[in-house]
DNA sequence: TGTCATTAGATGACACGTCATATAGATTGA
DNA sequence: TCAATCTATATGACGTGTCATCTAATGACA
């Protein structure tokens, strides 16, 4: 017996749903054949590259909803991938610091263009 | 170089990541504490559910983001769970209808209480 | 009827996220 | 200064999603 209001619930849903699912993976494919990065990859990379001053782990979890576990093992991809690097910071040495490589730099600026395009040509969508 | 235009989207996609993450996960969280089962799980119960004469894997595919493929792995382990039959098809022997089991239609109408009122706690939020 | 293409669904290898925990450094208080 | 506790990050086991591919059934056309 479900009441108009719970459909109504559920479509919302869905449309959330459906907007993130396909935004989410227009994104992902691309910069993945592009520039060989996953979607959280560049989120990252983008959150670094705004801080331009050095930015430790701690601060980003706090601006993506990914884990703290998530978050360390994303930033072991780019460092391997040479993207990006861990400093060890002086007055408190369990922090890290993350900065850019010049290649970190240099793939974000040409990513961060696809990645604005698919967002617009994503969320505008009505469905 | 960025505008501020760009920044907008940006923000609108993060509001939409926000949104979604932070209800999928109170969704999953309760369904697997309560229930034993995901939130995917739950979608597909409730498809299944909606359409009450008996519905085919490729329909399903059609009203949900999921893969073909993680929807016949979330098939399995709800059949594994009995709460949904596969019963292969007359006129087409590589179909299977989907039924759900009394086990499955009793927790499909607890859960959907549950589901319902966490959508609309989550929904409801700013962001 | 025989071949080729297509379609429904299943499956295995792999990548990634999560949870619980480990480790090492910081902080507090006696 | 020692012990207890807390905090920042890393890591390993595990579950689930994805892609590519497999199988079996169907359809189409000669």
């Amino acid at each position: 017996m479900e009441m108009a209001q719970d459909r109504e619930l559920v479509e919302q849903w869905r449309s959330i749903q459906s907007a993130y699912f396909r935004t989410a993976g227009a994104i992902d494919r691309e910069l993945e054949a592009r520039f060989n990065i996953g979607l959280n990859e560049f989120e990252i990379l983008d959150l670094v590259a705004d801080n331009a001053d050095a930015c430790r782990m701690k601060q980003l979890g706090q601006r993506t909803p990914m884990t703290q576990s998530a978050l360390s093992k994303v930033v072991d991809r780019l460092q391997k991938a040479g993207l990006i690097t861990r400093q060890s910071c002086e007055d408190d040495r369990r922090s890290l610091f993350l900065e850019l490589t010049d290649a970190g730099r240099a793939l974000h600026a040409d990513a961060a263009v696809a990645h604005r395009t698919l967002l617009q040509e994503n969320l505008s969508q009505t469905g």
